[in-house]
DNA sequence: AGAGCGCGAGAGAGCGCTCTCTGACCCCGC
DNA sequence: GCGGGGTCAGAGAGCGCTCTCTCGCGCTCT
């Protein structure tokens, strides 16, 4: 009980009978020490209970030893993002390729233009080094605020704006060449697909992607409704699709939440799945588990991308003036029973 | 391209022909400052582009302005707790209630007993002031660790050992009482329940609860099965009861996806939902929306459990001989189709 | 043997901020 | 007219740490 404040390096300088400088040497492991001093140091640090404060340390070094995970999105957006098991995927990996360096992510949430500015001030006060940033609109400012103040950071998706940025990414056109295949392969000929929103990148890559498949596989025309990612548009597309191609024997979905909308839409109108229609989905979340027949899916490493987008980071971090760097991952099929 | 450093208040207190100190006033509102100083260090601020350094803000106040969002369980279990959407509804919830603070949570894993003693330690250096624990086990040791080291944290459900420490938790037997209502309402009369791991409090609580309810409806005995959170058990645990009692007429389960596995299980036995056998879920989480038919179940305000779980943390910042408070929340049960 | 050099430890100057303490100034009352 | 008290700005001492610079020591090389 004789002292309130925790130890500080003078204490275990003083308790090991060395400089101050010595001790700082000693724990941050520089090699020019001697062994018998370092030894004191050591027996010092764990006599005293002494736990460096990483506040000073920053001040003088400069470096926060943190790092920011921006969540963006459109006014409120950013409350489906959270919500969605994907972002905690990507929060897992991140988290994890973060956890052996003893650093640890800052949850910044940016789905204003206040609270963008925010998110780049934040980094600028000095709380984190650099910023992994997860957007859901391809026109969000954020990769260009942060660029424009200099601040390191990484993005998960390409930017829709053409941003000097560092980003990791899936090979969507890739992917949905393997929906594609795979519908082909079980004998589908009249194949139609729900996309997602023309403004996200991903949703048109994997349009693209598909239609082009088709192509090769000797379907030129793929008949296509558009949804907004969520199960009711998905439910409404399908409708559409399946009145205007009573005949249609295959879906493909832009994502797996379109995908089991669409499914409720078949099971109404009595087709069987997969017997008389096929359905693919995107993404292999959760939902996928859930329906009736489970669904088959594209998935994506997220987590992997994720690891990935926080060693750029860092990367970036340890050497300043790196270029922007990509890298792009690749989906698999995960087959189950809607195809 | 003068100076590559960001302005310090050095800077601004010299632009406004002030002392530091009275520029550091202004920034931070003291109120015994005159108006024309007030003016002409607002000014100087604006025209320097000056953001405050936390980082030495934080050395002299000792205050981080921080707070850690800690993920517990047991060995690489977090990665569960990560993946599960009911952890991106704390994190919204928290992250709300935060932002109007400017304050952000650090996420930190503490999935094996080192990282236990890191999470401490991260709070220790002084990165943060406070920590909101979101355990899974309840013989966790984490509670615990941070109560020895003095830390102001908040539990989300309460700890399983007796520690003195604020928690959020929901009132668990009221809502398995309001699925026994709901499965006695509709004339169920054989009722089995799939209960939880006995080590955690909340499926304890549960089972209590549902027992009670029933008996005050006049069933005195409701055979019980286990199972531990999945869909598997879910499975098996309503295959042994259909076994024992083929006549049953009403499932509860503690969680949404036993009771997506009992659904399986009965369609596979040719028993209709609702109409053979009604099922109750607890959680309302994602995967209930996808089951045929959806799971009727009991829903927790987790966000709203989360922001008042942040609440708390900040009252005990401000006062830190604040007592350990606790909260509890009312379940409500959201009807579908299961029952 | 003396000069030069490398190695490792200590001294001390900050990093950018807050906050106490001092002191200048003004207003009031006697 | 002068002392007392109140108000508000400035000076300066740190917060705990890092890191450069200095210096002493012992060794090698000529």
């Amino acid at each position: 009980m004789t002292s309130k404040r925790p130890p500080t390096l003078e204490d275990v300088a003083r308790a090991a009978g060395v400089s101050r400088a010595t001790a700082s040497r000693v724990i941050n492991g520089v090699a020019t020490v001697d062994e018998a001093m370092r030894s004191k140091v050591a027996a010092a640090v764990v006599a005293t209970g002494y736990i460096p404060n990483t506040v000073a340390r920053s001040l003088v070094t400069r470096k926060a030893g943190a790092i920011a995970l921006v969540i963006s999105g459109s006014d409120g957006s950013a409350e489906q993002v959270l919500g969605d098991p994907f972002f905690g995927r990507v929060v897992s990996g991140v988290v994890r390729s973060l956890l052996p360096r003893k650093v640890h992510p800052t949850l910044v949430l940016a789905d204003s233009d206040a609270a963008r500015a925010d998110a780049v001030s934040y980094v600028r006060q000095g709380k984190a080094d650099g910023a992994l940033l997860v957007s859901t609109h391809s026109d969000d400012t954020l990769p260009g605020l942060f660029v424009d103040a200099g601040i390191p950071a990484v993005l998960f998706a390409r930017p829709g704006r053409d941003v000097p940025i560092s980003y990791v990414d899936l090979a969507h056109e890739q992917g949905a060449a393997l929906a594609a295949d795979r519908l082909v392969a079980r004998g589908c000929r009249r194949v139609v697909t729900i996309a997602g929103p023309s403004d996200v990148p991903a949703a048109q890559d994997r349009l693209t992607g598909f239609r082009q498949a088709m192509a090769r596989h000797g379907q030129a025309y793929v008949p296509v409704a558009k949804g907004n990612f969520t199960l009711e548009s998905g439910a409404r597309a399908m409708a559409e699709l399946l009145a205007e191609h009573p005949d249609l024997d295959g879906v493909f979905a832009a994502n797996d939440l379109m995908a089991a909308g669409a499914l409720t839409i078949l099971h109404q109108h009595h087709r069987t799945v997969p017997g008389d229609v096929a359905v693919v989905g995107f993404d292999d979340s959760e939902p996928a588990h859930f329906t009736h027949p489970q669904l088959t899916t594209v998935a994506q490493p997220v987590e992997e991308m994720a690891a990935e987008m926080a060693r750029i980071l860092l990367t970036h971090l340890q050497d300043q003036t790196h270029r922007p760097t990509s890298a792009i991952f690749d989906p698999h099929l995960v087959i189950r029973g809607s195809a």
